[in-house]
This record gives structure tokens, sequence and C-alpha cells, in this order.
DNA sequence: CTCAATGCAAAGTATTTGCAACCGA
DNA sequence: TCGGTTGCAAATACTTTGCATTGAG
């Protein structure tokens, strides 16, 4: 039995339906971050290490058109949490996130009273892309 | 009658209170920031820019580390929402955002059923420092 | 006086880009 | 074949740092 819940047959489907060329190396990005079906939050750099350490024959540049690509097309969401680098997440179905600056560390939470939305009113000519929520936990001292 | 709601003296002691030893160029730079009681975003190379276009002497860094410094002491809110550039929100009190993508424009905005802080529970060591609302919209096509 | 703050340029670092080689359809 | 994709290195751009100088208390 393999540790994939999806194979390449699945991982290639949704990159074409995506409208993403199913390239070796998308393919091989997409089995490292959606492989398994766990919620995962990375950067560019991690997974281009990942990729390298899984022996993925793969240039830098290549992890970071792939990850704009993916982002571009709604299948990773892209987290702007930490000035330094950007974090992607797996997860793009409708959550919120607790990040713990001291470890930049980033967990998933779901919250239900999100009645805030149908509060806000937006100019007639503008579309809501996305609510961006996070809570931002330091170490007690 | 001045432009100014705060006069250099204010902004002094707003400065001394918050534990920074009041330069000319801090006290510069939180004219430029506070002096007239509006909320404004902006970016470090912005504040710089303005400075030196109002003709004042400061140097690159002074405002970078001017702008680390008034952020820590909560002068000042950082908002990651743009890749490239940090802002910084001269308003400190608790609200949200629209951030119009096309345009790098950020909007306050004031949401009143955020019930959903007493909902997420907290690991015991850790403390909420703030939470950050974005509302991401985009032009439509 | 003393130590924090400033200024300048250089360094650092995540990300993008130019362009030739490559490959999927 | 053809245009999208890759790979490499160089470029970009924001931000930080090293260190000598300055200035606030």
């Amino acid at each position: 039995m393999s540790s994939f819940l999806f194979d390449h047959q699945q991982l290639e489907n949704s990159l074409r339906h995506a409208g993403l060329r199913p390239t070796r190396q998308r393919i091989e990005l997409a089995e490292l971050l959606f492989g398994d079906g766990k919620d995962r939050h990375l950067t560019a750099e991690q997974l281009y290490a990942t990729a390298r350490a899984a022996g993925k024959k793969i240039s830098r540049a290549t992890v970071y058109n792939a990850l704009r690509d993916f982002a571009a097309k709604g299948l990773v969401h892209k987290i702007l949490v930490d000035q330094d680098q950007v974090y992607f997440d797996t997860n793009v179905s409708e959550h919120q996130h607790l990040y713990i600056e001291d470890e930049h560390r980033l967990v998933d939470i779901l919250l239900n009273n999100c009645s805030w939305q149908s509060e806000v009113e937006l100019p007639e000519d503008m579309t809501l892309e996305r609510v961006d929520v996070i809570f931002r936990l330091r170490r007690k001292a």
C-alpha cells in the first residue's frame, strides 16, 4: 500500500483541470504538497529543500514559479504573516490562522460566528477575493 | 493657527512616555505620522521620501529604525498585506482593513460583531498579541 | 561623560527575471 | 512543431548591519 492518498494520475488531473500543464516538476511538487492529503504551511525555500532532500531534480526558480502558479489557480493560498517569507497553505477551504510569532508556526483554526462577511459593504466594482484572519500569539514572559 | 493637532512638545512626551529618546529625527517622523491626527498607512520608503521632500535631513536607516522602534512600542502597527513591503498603520485602535490589491491601497473598517475573539481557545502560556483581519478586494473584470 | 541613536554604504536575503535549452501536447 | 516550462545565474528591492560619528541626558 502507498503512503499517498492521491497518486500521480489524480495530481496530474488536478493540475490539468486547473489549467496547468502537468510537468514532471509540478507533479512532484504537487505530490509533496497534496500527496497525503494533510494540511501544510510551508515556504518556497522549505518546499525546495524538501524536494531536493527527496532526491527530486528541480531548480529553485521552478519551485517559486510553481507556487506562484498554484496560488494563481487557487490550488494553494498565500499567507502573509512574516515579514521575511511567504507561506503557502495547502488548505484552501475557508478557515483562519493562529500564528505563534516566536516559533514562526502557523495553526489552522475554524471560527463559527463569521457573520461579519455580510457586514462589510464593498464598492460596486470590487470583488471579495478572500478574508485573511490571523491571531498573533506570543509566549508569555 | 497651526496645521498640527499635536505640537513638538506633545510628540516629545509621547516618545518619552513610550520609552523612546526624543531625538530630532524621531520627533520629525512622529510629526509626519501623527501631527495632524489623521490615520495613515505608509511604508518605510514612503515615509523616507515624505520626510526628504519636506526638507528633513534624515537617513533611510534611521527611518527604518524609527518605524521598527515605534512598532515595538505600539505607537504604530505593522500590516503585512503585500509581499514586497511592510505598511505601518498610525491607527492603533482595534479595527480591520480592506486591501485593494490592484492599487496597493488600504482602507480602515470597523466590524461590530467581533465575538470570535472569545471563541478561540489559546494555549495557557500564550498571549493574544493582536488579530489581523484583511478583506482582500479585486477590481471586477 | 556615556551610551543610545544616527548616517552611510555595504551586506543580506527572499524573490524575480532574462534567456537558452527543453519538453509536453 | 510550437509555445509553455525549466534552469541557471544575475538582477532586483526591501530591509538590516557594521562601524564611525553625533547627541541627549
